[in-house]
DNA sequence: AAATTGATTTACGTTAACGTTAGGGTTAGG
DNA sequence: CCTAACCCTAACGTTAACGTAAATCAATTT
């Protein structure tokens, strides 16, 4: 849907079938202050902001990350922050948050290397069956 | 400490420091069949097989792994598959577990980028103060 | 008009991964 | 002999992130 300035909306349902999870989801993000959808009455109404808030959200929780910590993010992008001293607070918290970043990144290059192995092992022994069997 | 074999051995306070994490923790583990260290009486005595367990243990929680699953890998890892079914239910999910760490590569560049330019915007700012400021 | 579909709130239930407390045993040092 | 610093089991408590059920309301569809 539309709304009044021509912008797409989304019911609760539709994106929770976008995203493939439950509207209790996402209801849920919203009680933990995560989102916060414009209302016709008592019906959510999501715009494109939101939308990808969620998407955001989601991305997040893939990597690990806690709704609380998912919500700290948020605050840091989104405060208007202007003193000297949470502009340095904000830089320690990216810092911090590109330093698990990169432990991450060799914890899965390290578990790709074991999979390839395994992925081997695996393949000689299925030829070895083959070769046996013909 | 050695064992009779002149192995390197380790009490479970010894790996909870190394690690930064609790007896507890590791008991649970055990308790979810991730671990089986030898006995002295009632007494744990962790080989080095046992720890570089844990050492992937936590690599895998650090990615999101629940214990189940790592579980699962490490049944995966350890068992002499032969049977042909089982090597390739092996190979499917060796596949399942590369896709997810694909997306998690994804995600971490997308976040990255973020990351960069809150910090951009931030270190701008900053400039900003320290030219008004002086 | 009745039924289906999708929305809402409220509130209790659930699972994973430990934390914590209680109670007790063993060895090294003072 | 006593205390400190380890170890153990058993069992209940806790938190995050929803799941699920009940009861209700509004808009479509048949």
């Amino acid at each position: 849907m539309t709304n009044q300035n021509n912008e797409l909306t989304y019911s609760i349902g539709e994106l929770a079938k976008e995203f493939d999870i439950t509207p209790r989801s996402i209801r849920f993000y919203e009680e933990q202050d995560l989102l916060s959808p414009e209302r016709t009455g008592q019906t959510r109404i999501y715009c494109n902001k939101d939308r990808v808030r969620l998407k955001l959200i989601l991305r997040g929780k893939r990597l690990g990350f806690s709704l609380a910590e998912i919500k700290n993010l948020f605050e840091l992008y989104d405060s208007n922050a202007n003193s000297m001293l949470q502009l340095e607070a904000m830089l320690q918290m990216t810092e911090q948050k590109r330093a698990i970043l990169r432990q991450q990144l060799d914890d899965i290059q390290m578990l790709m290397n074991e999979l390839d192995e395994v992925e081997k092992r695996c393949r000689d022994e299925l030829a070895d069956l083959q070769k046996r069997g013909s």
